[in-house]
DNA sequence: CATTAAAACTAATAATTGTTAGTTTTGTTC
DNA sequence: GAACAAAACTAACAATTATTAGTTTTAATG
């Protein structure tokens, strides 16, 4: 029978992963079978384990791929000696375009990863939780130099991630809005408020 | 057998649909099967379709619950007297209300949809659809009349409704945040942005 | 106590699930 | 072209799924 070759520049293991991205974001983790996954590779169901473990370490692929690189921006962007407002802005663009750039597996790994199984679980959701206390730690720098008001700055940060999360709905809608409207809308949106 | 008795003022089937929804939040629609939800109500899977058609009725009957609130308030607010930045606040409060009091039923109305069968489905979506679209267009009248910025109504529609959505990970920090500051913090990030 | 309807039960069904075992095909290297 | 490993295939597994059929129990009514 024919082989299916991998896209260029990627693994067969790197196809099933990005086809199973796709698959889980339409269906749920759950309702998403290895039969339709690998009809979708292009491949009878058992030909898949050739090139992984189980279904539920695709999963692991993703929600930490995706959860790698927000932690790794973080680490990349120099927390100590720049602005709040700067730091907050440049974040929130980032969190837009993988938005964008990487839709199905920001969508999975934000609505799937419950489905993880021990240690997975536990260490995502630690990594989760010590990303969002980074942003907190910037919040209250920013209010302690004057730069923010006070407010509570969990609830600042929860209200900050949820909002760009919520970018999901946009595909559905078909809206045509450039990158950079979208961008500059929700940065100031965030920061700025809409009341005139 | 002992029959289990029904909450008061509430039907089998309300126990039913009640119990349903933490589990589908917990597990997910499809991996919440309907043994499990059996042993919360504290019956065999087979009884419990002496009181629900099917599995999917459930979900149905959560997910419109949620929605016809939501499109209910609405309704009852005084859409056209009223100033702008006032009823978009009086919406903001309700949905946090919202999320707070029924908070299973709205997790799941909002993760779970997409397990709706035609034509509930296609209904759910669509009553969706028009509620956005009304709050866009109390957006709207906001910046005819000056109370608001210019900005894209849609992204600032979907910003406001993706930021309270986000709350749905309040519960699992078990911070003490009171409702009022949880309110209040939110409406003026919403509203008003953070930057002194 | 007899009757009756609601609601519990047990047993079973057909379908689907992720995955394994064993076999054959493929494509590359000598 | 022979050899070999990678990767496809078929067949099958045991477990789990929602749901139906048929039977028994419950609780309230007369």
């Amino acid at each position: 029978m024919a082989r299916i070759k991998p896209h260029k520049n990627g693994t067969k293991k790197d196809l099933i992963t990005q086809k199973a991205a796709a698959l889980f974001r339409l269906k749920g983790y759950s309702s998403a079978s290895m039969r339709h996954l690998a009809e979708e590779v292009g491949v009878e169901a058992p030909s898949l384990y050739n090139h992984i473990g189980s279904k539920s370490e695709i999963l692991q692929a993703i929600c930490f791929k995706v959860a790698n690189a927000f932690t790794f921006y973080l680490d990349s962007i120099d927390i100590k000696y720049a602005k709040c407002t700067t730091l907050l802005e440049s974040i929130i663009r980032f969190h837009i375009k993988m938005m964008l750039t990487s839709f199905n597996e920001v969508y999975v790994a934000n609505h799937e990863w419950k489905h993880l199984k021990e240690p997975y679980l536990s260490n995502f959701l630690m990594q989760r939780r010590a990303y969002e206390k980074r942003l907190m730690e910037i919040m209250e720098a920013g209010m302690q130099a004057g730069e923010l008001k006070k407010t509570n700055a969990y609830i600042s940060v929860l209200t900050i991630l949820s909002a760009v999360r919520g970018l999901e709905f946009l595909p559905a809608r078909k809206k045509d809005i450039s990158n950079a409207e979208l961008e500059n809308n929700m940065v100031n949106h965030l920061l700025k408020g809409i009341i005139k």
